[in-house]
DNA sequence: AGTCTTCTGAGCTTTACGTCA
DNA sequence: GGTGACGTAAAGCTCAGAAGA
């Protein structure tokens, strides 16, 4: 079987000129995909995520405080029992200088909150804490959208036929499954994004093995080159050898043949006709 | 019930590319 | 034709809610 063949019959899809011959170590040349690592912000306070300053949509707490007004949600789209906003992200659509509630649950803004100063962070809390129990409403209309198993089906069918999608499908799309645009075009770049990462690790994980194969390969060629170093001493090179001497394969110890009734009667010894490459999926050896 | 891990929806930034003045 | 400004889409990174172990 030949290289290519055999790449291409891995999971990975990657042909095997992959730099195999490298002598690096794992450790150095196969960095796994950064870990999902998860870090609460500074503030996880219910309370403080229910504030909203009056006339900042990008929630900047360096506004001044006094200007921190507390606000409800109003949500735009209902359905399947979950509730959806306006794209946040489009603020002329957004009626109510509350609105901007909704965007300030999201985690980008926490990059910025993090800037604010522990004073400003306290002040703002004490602010918060004087929440009423309306916004307790507001938080249960907070839910994260869980998509049905019905649309996710569809987008799965839909990504298999193209992973990206052009506005006028984005659009049918996002109809036909009862979501947002927006929300269809998160799905997809998210579903690119993790499908290239399991990807990476598949491919990893191949280089680790084909890293561990040639490792194995290379000491046991060594230790050939060894053996034929002793032979050569023991025997001289050019001895001349009955014509029907059986070729053998050093590493195997297969027979290859039997030389002078045949075509190769050149050689005592025969070789590969052809440079050999070697390839860490079939388990043969260098000279076979 | 509390903790941890995994999955996943979503926001923000960066980058690449096309268009236009 | 070269160039800078601008818009847009995708990629990449990240966060955090939800669910399951």
């Amino acid at each position: 079987m030949g290289l290519d063949q055999d790449a291409s019959s891995n999971n990975s899809g990657l042909p095997l000129i992959l730099g195999l011959a490298l002598t690096l170590s794992q450790q150095e040349t196969i960095t796994p995909p950064p870990s999902n690592k998860i870090t609460k912000p500074f503030n996880n306070s219910s309370n403080f995520i229910t504030c909203s300053t009056s006339n900042n949509h990008n929630n900047n707490l360096q506004a001044e405080l006094p200007s921190l007004t507390l606000g409800l949600s109003y949500p735009k789209n209902v359905n399947n029992n979950k509730v959806y906003y306006e794209d946040p992200l489009d603020f002329s659509t957004q009626t109510s200088p509350h609105h901007s509630v909704v965007s300030s649950f999201s985690s980008g803004r926490v990059k910025r909150e993090r800037d604010v100063s522990s004073e400003e962070v306290e002040a703002i809390e004490r602010v918060c804490s004087r929440v009423s129990d309306e916004e307790e409403d507001a938080v249960a209309a907070r839910k994260k959208l869980r998509l049905t198993k019905d649309q996710s089906a569809m987008l799965e069918e839909n990504f298999k036929q193209h992973s990206t999608l052009n506005p006028k499908q984005k659009q049918a799309l996002a109809r036909e499954l009862n979501l947002l645009p927006r929300q269809v075009e998160v799905w997809f770049q998210n579903r690119r994004a993790r499908t290239k990462l399991k990807q990476t690790e598949v491919d990893c994980e191949f280089l680790k093995k084909c890293c561990e194969t040639l490792t194995d390969e290379n000491r046991r060629l060594q230790k050939e080159v060894q053996e034929l170093k002793a032979l050569k001493l023991t025997q001289p090179l050019y001895m001349p050898m009955p014509a029907a001497t059986l070729t053998m394969c050093p590493s195997c110890e297969r027979l290859g043949g039997v030389s002078g009734g045949g075509a190769s009667n050149k050689t005592t010894f025969s070789m590969a006709p052809k440079p050999h490459f070697y390839n860490p999926f079939t388990n043969s050896s260098a000279a076979c």
